[in-house]
Order: structure tokens, then sequence, then C-alpha cells
DNA sequence: GCTAGTATCACGGAAAACCGTGATAAAAAA
DNA sequence: TTTTTTATCACGGTTTTCCGTGATACTAGC
């Protein structure tokens, strides 16, 4: 095991005071981690960052938050090249989200199914330099790994997600928010029929039959 | 305040474990209380009561799980006259779910994003017979009471769930299987009316414009 | 027995989505 | 510079969804 000199410092960024206090207790039990702050929004993380700048040694990140999410919170990181240690947490063991979050150079990834086993052992690995995943996201890994399925919706296409153009994500979300296409047209000031011309597109590139195979990859995929 | 001669014995029920083991984290800090033990769904509560009955002083409750929610085991506690006495967690402050559980003969209600400062007085308060609610909910009571507008920002779906019928929840997964209303109708040996009587029903309880709405909050709520 | 909830079906019309098959201009890539 | 991609628009037609407003029958609770 490793033999620390100093405390580790850690931030918790959660909407959910309940899981922050959750957390904050089961780290309590370990003396060599300690709490340097919390958030309750993506927001509060990005101003405690760029006003502090790095403080804590490793930030412990909820995925799903109101308005700022968690992804939002790495792109911060990643786009003024500030290097957080960071573990996510996340309700859900989608290897998409999984994906998402390594590129987006997160290092530890925990699913809120088995979290308290795995905090500390997480926060030690990562404040180490290693990396860390809980059982059940390394067992979503190896099968993605070794070829077997992975129960997923739709065939994760990597290259969609790219090869769908600006306008084309942004129809496809304003779809997803229940907008009809005359109402699309109407917020994006463009014609219906080059709304419609966006529908089929979409439906053919990702190869689905109706705006309700549409909602479901954008959710599967979030581009929400 | 109350002193206690026998210590309280609680029971958690919530999908999230690490939540589980905040609130087992936080209770722990207080000598009189303990967990008898925790449930992760809603059947295992069920199951857990229906086998041992009563044994818990006081059972806290998340309202959102998959399958079956908050909702559920309270009807089953007031249907099988079990004289349960229970505290809802919810992520909402909605007076329409509060008025919901309350009237399911929940004691106690407190929302997850204050529920630290409140559950270990909650807990003691309702083990003693009263009822508690936090803050936050009590000021919604009290705007409600004097009549001012209670400000619902996004409405919280979730107390819908449980008013789904099988059904209903059956045409629901469906659709967002992109199936449409003719084979449904087919796949469920129904008429075609049916299938759409049941998707103007849904689009009307869960108050959503298209069938995206429904796919999204089908998502949103684990029922997929 | 009445009421409430559930499951089932029907009809007609309006709105929206879906489909095919185009076109033009500008920007980006080759 | 030529080619490809992207963004934009159009028309006519089919299918599906959405909406309102019913009905019948069965079951469970008060």
């Amino acid at each position: 095991m490793v033999r620390m000199k100093k405390k580790i410092l850690i931030h918790v960024a959660d909407d959910h005071k309940i899981l922050i206090e959750g957390i904050i207790a089961v780290i309590n039990t370990d003396r060599n981690i300690s709490i340097e702050g919390y958030s309750l929004t993506g927001q509060e993380v990005i101003d405690w960052f760029s006003e502090k700048g790095n403080i804590a040694d490793v930030l412990v990140l909820d995925i799903t938050m109101p308005v700022v999410d968690g992804f939002q919170v790495l792109k911060y990181f990643q786009e003024n090249k500030i290097e957080q240690k960071v573990i996510v947490l996340s309700s859900y063991d989608d290897l998409k989200i999984v994906q998402e979050v390594l590129s987006l150079g997160c290092k530890g990834y925990i699913s809120k199914n088995n979290a308290g086993e795995h905090i500390i052992r997480a926060i030690k690995a990562v404040a180490n330099g290693e990396q860390y995943f809980s059982s059940d996201i390394q067992s979503v890994m190896v099968k993605s790994f070794t070829g077997q399925d992975v129960e997923q919706g739709h065939m994760p296409n990597d290259f969609l997600i790219n090869s769908l153009t600006e306008r084309e994500l942004e129809v496809l979300k304003l779809i997803t928010k229940e907008y009809s296409s005359i109402q699309i047209a109407d917020k994006l000031c463009l014609s219906i029929n080059t709304i419609e011309t966006y529908r089929r597109r979409l439906l053919k590139k990702i190869n689905v039959k109706n705006a309700v195979g549409l909602a479901m990859y954008a959710v599967q995929n979030n581009i929400v």
C-alpha cells in the first residue's frame, strides 16, 4: 500500500447534498484523505477552480448535474489546460459515457451503485497517478474489449457523431426538446422544408425509423 | 429533547448504494439510531416486510426507484394495513408528491437537497410519532396554504410513474423501440384504436407534446 | 349499489412526420 | 481547380401521429 506523507485533498461536486454528505462521511473514516471543499453545480466547480486554481488533489465529479454538467466541467479543464485529477461518479454503466469522460481526461470512473466500497481506493489510486474503475465498469469495458456484446441500444458508431454537422446536431437537440419542424424552422429562421430535409438526413445517417429513434440516439450519446 | 431507552432501528431503501452508504454514515454519528437493513429496490422492501414483518421503527424511502417505486411501497403498506412509519426522500420539492405520499400514510418528507441536516432529527421525530418536513418542503407547503403561487420549475414527473398502468408501460416501452401504433397493435394483438388511446393517455399523463417526449421521459425514468 | 380505475374499441378530422426526388450557392477539401 | 460537403429550399404524396369525444365491460373500494 501507498504510504501518504500529506493528506490527500479532495473536492466533491454533486447536485444532491445528501450524496456529498455521504461521501464526506465515508471519506472521514480514512485518516489520509480530507475534504477541501464541495460544489453543488458544475458552474460552482468551474468558478472555484478559476478563482483558486488547482487546490484539490482529486475532484470527485458527478456527471449528471443541472445546467452545467460533469462533461462541461471536464471540457473546461481540457480547454484551459488544467491538469486536474478527476474521478467521475455516474448512475449509468454506459460504455459511451466511460469513453467520453476518459477522452476528456478523467482518471477514474465509479458507478454510483457500488461507490462506497470503491471510493477510497479510487481516490488513493488516482491521487497516486493511477487509474481506477469500479468493478461493474471494468466488466463493461472488458466485454467491449473482447468483442462481446455490450448491451446497448444502437450500434454506437463513433463515426456517426462526427459525421453529424453542426446544423444537424442543432436540429437533433431541438427534436429531443419536443419541437415540431415548424417550431424549429421558426426558431432557426429557416424554411420548414429545410428542417424536414435535416430530419430525413438524420434518420438516414443514424439509421432509425422515426423521431423517437433520434431522441433515443441523442440521449444514449449524450448529445442532449 | 427526547431521551431514548432503546435504539431506533431504521431501514433505508434507495437504488443508489452510495446514497444508502451516505445515510448510514450520517446516522452512525448518532448513538441512538442504528441501521436494521437496507434495500436497493422497492420490490426488496416489499419482500423484506412481507417476510419479516415490521422490524424497523422507521423506513427511509426514496421515491424514484426503477420498476417498483416508493409510491408502490407505500401503497403496499396501506393495502396490507401495515402501520409502518416512513420518511420519504425525494429530489423534487413538488407539492403534489408531498400530498400524494402524505395521503399514502407517510409521516416525513425530506428533500435530498438538504437531507443531511435533517435526517437525524426527522428520524427521531417520526419514531416518536410526530411528523417531520425539511424546511424547503415546509416553505412549499406554507406557500400553498397561504394561497401563494408555488413555482413549479421543471415539473417533476416521477409521481406519475406509478400511475402508469401495466399496459401503458408496455406501450411506452414499445414506443421507445420505434414501433408505430400499427406494429404495437399487432404485437399486443389489440386494435390500433386502443393503442392510439394509450398514446393519448400517456401524452396527457406525462404531460409532453409528442412521442419524443414520451421517449425522453422513459429514459429519464429508467423504464426503458 | 355507487364510484373509480382499468382495459378495450370506434370514428373523423387536423397536424405532423416521413419519403422521393430534386435544385442552388457557398465553403472546404482534394 | 475540381470535387465534395454543407446549408439551404421546393413540391407532391403517403403514412402516422395527435386530438376530441365518445362507448362498453370488468374489477375493486367505499
